[in-house]
DNA sequence: CTCAGCTCCTGCGGGC
DNA sequence: TGCCCGCAGGAGCTGA
């Protein structure tokens, strides 16, 4: 489910097993994600501290005391794990019983502090891969990324200039990283009920009013996801160490057949395919 | 440049 | 029970 609302939810998790914490040994039980990891890797993490753990779209960064930074991308299917961390909230304090590994469970970063950290993927879409963090904005991956939906360059000024003459649907406008970061289906479909467009609606044929109500949707629905992910790990940080998937109340995404959930209104949730995905809305309140 | 379609990979649920 | 099909939250690549 990973989106930017679940991959911060993620760094948030991460946060106390991680940053300012050094990496006694990365464990690689594979060569590869979607691409094959860098030369090295496992010897280039192994005991670097991490600074900072950051996040920039859907990728989250680990500055490391080395001048690199370990870009992770959790695809579709990836799960950050954590284990041995018995009271986050109190520092320093981790257990050692570590449950069993499981199947696709491809990197593991054994921490000096007795936390482990694994990444588990299952269809491998993810990725991971070491940059000099003076380079990182230059990165192939994180390059032609657009700005960050909650941030000040992420405005209905900078949107309309991307949308204007655009025939392509806003689904897909949406979706494409290089005109806002942090989308995925989910949060496309849930911003555009939000702001009452249909999802088929060409990009380049929305009133200026509406693509305010659309930046505005947008920062709504992923700052309330933000903030569910974030009392979910509350809830189950003791549980297991388990971070990225959270329940969170849809309108219309996977919805099909069931009533819309405007007041009074009589239409029911639609689904379409729209280049081979699957998009939902209400024909009444998404014009 | 824009855009639709294909592709990587595994797992799950439904129909027969 | 097993098998086949469609579907899944991403995104890079190709070719028109």
């Amino acid at each position: 489910m990973p989106e930017l609302p679940e991959v911060e939810t993620v760094r948030c998790g991460l946060l106390p097993a991680m940053e300012g914490q050094r990496i006694a040994r990365a464990e690689l039980r594979r060569a590869d994600l979607r691409w094959p990891f860098p030369p090295d890797m496992g010897a280039r993490l192994s005991g670097a501290r991490v600074v900072q753990l950051r996040r920039r779209s859907k990728y989250i960064l680990a500055d490391l005391d080395r001048s690199e930074s370990l870009i992770i991308h959790l695809g579709m299917s990836g799960r950050m794990v954590i284990s041995g961390l018995a009271a986050a909230h109190v520092p320093g304090q981790f257990h050692h019983d570590h449950p069993a590994l499981e199947k696709h469970d491809h990197v593991i970063l054994h921490m000096e502090n007795g936390a482990r950290i694994t990444f588990n993927d299952p269809r491998r879409f993810g990725a991971m891969d070491l940059c000099a963090t003076s380079l990182l904005e230059s990165h192939p991956l994180l390059a032609s990324i657009g700005p960050e939906p909650l941030g000040n360059a992420f405005n209905a000024d900078y949107l309309a200039a991307r949308l204007a003459g655009r025939k392509t649907p806003i689904k897909a406008a949406l979706l494409d990283q290089r005109i806002v970061a942090g989308l995925g289906n989910i949060y496309v479909c849930e911003a555009l009920f939000r702001a009452g467009i249909h999802p088929k609606r060409a990009a380049g044929r929305i009133g200026r009013l509406r693509i305010e109500a659309l930046t505005e949707a947008i920062r709504a629905t992923l700052l309330e996801a933000i903030a569910a992910g974030g009392s979910s790990l509350r809830d189950y940080r003791q549980a297991n160490g388990e971070l990225g998937y959270f329940q969170h109340a849809f309108r219309v995404y996977g919805r099909q057949g069931a009533a819309c959930v405007t007041q009074g209104c009589p239409g029911m949730v639609r689904r379409v395919v729209q280049s081979g995905r699957s998009s939902f809305y209400c024909r009444i309140c998404q014009r």
